[in-house]
RNA sequence: UCCGCGUUAGCUCAAUGGUAGAGCGGCCGGCUGUUAACCGGUAGGUUGCAGGUUCGAGUCCUGCACGCGGAGCCA
């Protein structure tokens, strides 16, 4: 007999099958039994009647718990009742394991702690498999979409040896008792592989130390981070507009059950479009103002002005030209406006604020020894960093997109945690 | 690190300073079209920890631990 997967099961209406998965929930009605299964793929309905099956199937169906695994064999067939519109006529059922104890996580509300202390069970529910299968379609869309458009793979270090941006806390290792860090971006790297390869990108986990207790926000997370030669800021945001439009095209394609599933307004991300509004600092310094939330030039946006910005478009929102001082020590100044680099940053819209952050990066070796020095960086770690002005060097520039963020946006997410299978946050580390 | 809130049954939550409860889940029973099924029965507690006030503390006070929400920082 044909094992199938759910998913597919509209395609075998009328056919002798076989369905290999657990148990989610089970409906008895004395002499008739619905045992709603899922597979990873979906969830379907198989109907054991009692005047159909032996006594002995009947029986088993009986006996099966919550989250037991089961193979289930039986015809499909279409039924306006069931749920999803067709159903498994049983025939005959093979418990694989029979969960003899009570299964933690019930058809019911639960509280957050609760239910990230049991994420190795949450992760089984219909919602959270939802969010993994989106997430999967986004990190494939970004690789297809860059590996489609001439950039090459280049994996970067994870162990590092010193900040990349000097700002941020790192995670220390020990390494053979030196320290060592968890890298906190690729980026560095992918400047030195771009006067190698033309256009690269990495795409791994990074790490930050930072205390940080909000929903944008986890201490591991993965980033992709493109990076091209030749490539000033103004095709740099071409890019990214053009990966991002992508990616939320992509995941409407194939994922749009999955999506609607989760109650997100598609209409939102069907007019996601190129080229996305730019917004200067300075404007959105002066936006700001009119709307109560007035900041003083020079001063990152904080969370409450992010969002005011990310609600004000329909479309995702580059700001560009922030202020050199609250910026990374490696972004090319404005050569109209030394006191502004240029970067940007792409806020998704609907609150969901920055998922990207970009530059273009300094590509004069006397410029970026005098950054490193006013920034305080232990000059001899960025000297590979700086050869790269010498040897060569070319305008380039690059990104880093979050996937936990984008995710979130595109599910519709509350907070970033479920947005990956297994969220490292400050206070947790398990499972 | 700061501000605010919370911690009572397996889970979600009630309980004026006066006998610790409900729903769900579990277990037993009933029901041939259920939709987080329903109906009846039943078991289940060191009220986060340590002190204190009081005739009496889940409830008030102090300290600690843990968590949640937000801020700062960032993708």
């Amino acid at each position: 007999m044909k094992p199938i997967r759910i998913a597919d099961a509209g395609r075998h209406v009328g056919e002798e099958v076989e369905l290999r998965g657990w148990l989610y929930n089970r409906r008895s009605k004395g002499r008739i039994q619905f045992l709603i299964l899922r597979d990873g793929t979906g969830l379907m309905q198989a109907v054991v009647a009692g005047d159909e099956v032996p006594e002995s199937v009947f029986a088993i169906a009986d006996r099966l718990t919550q989250e037991s695994s089961v193979i289930v064999r039986g015809s499909v067939r279409a039924d306006r009742r069931a749920p999803g519109g067709h159903e498994l006529a049983v025939t005959d059922l093979e418990p694989v394991q029979v969960v003899e104890e009570e299964y933690p996580i019930a058809l019911k509300e639960h509280g957050v702690d609760f239910l990230m202390d049991h994420r190795h069970l949450w992760i089984r529910t219909p919602r959270q498999a939802a969010v993994l299968r989106v997430r999967a379609e986004v990190i494939r869309a970004i690789r297809e979409w860059l590996d489609d458009n001439g950039f090459a793979l280049v994996d970067t270090p994870i162990l590092t040896p010193a900040a990349a941006e000097g700002t941020t806390t790192l995670f220390t290792v020990d390494y053979f008792g030196e320290p060592a860090y968890l890298a906190q971006s690729g980026q560095l790297y992918n400047e030195a592989a771009i006067m190698a390869l033309g256009r690269v990108y990495c795409f791994g986990p990074t790490f930050r130390a930072e205390k940080s207790k909000t929903r944008r926000h986890l201490t591991e997370f993965w980033m992709v981070e493109p990076e091209m030669a030749y490539c000033d800021q103004e095709e740099n945001q071409r890019v990214q507009e053009e990966l991002v439009a992508a990616v939320v095209r992509r995941v409407l394609e194939r994922r749009r059950p999955d999506l609607e599933f989760l109650g997100r307004d598609v209409s939102k991300l069907e007019g996601i479009r190129p080229p996305f509004p730019r917004l200067p600092y300075d404007e959105a310094l002066a936006w700001l103002e009119e709307q109560g939330l007035a900041l003083p030039w020079g001063e990152d946006f904080g969370a409450p002005h992010e969002t005011a910005l990310s609600t004000r478009f329909e479309q995702p929102v580059f700001v560009t030209r922030y202020p050199a001082r609250c910026k990374a020590f490696y972004m090319q100044p404005d050569p109209d406006r030394p006191e502004v680099v240029l970067c940007a940053d792409l806020l998704a819209p609907e609150g969901y604020g920055e998922i990207i952050g970009g530059s273009q990066r300094i590509d004069d070796a006397s410029l970026l020894e005098q950054r490193i020095r006013e920034h305080g960086l232990p000059p001899e770690v960025f000297r590979w960093y700086v050869d790269l002005r010498r040897y060569g060097s070319v305008p380039h520039s690059g990104f880093g997109l979050g996937v936990e963020r984008t995710v979130a946006w595109i599910c519709g997410l509350e907070h970033i945690r479920e947005a990956i299978p297994f969220p490292r946050l400050l206070h947790r580390m398990y499972p």
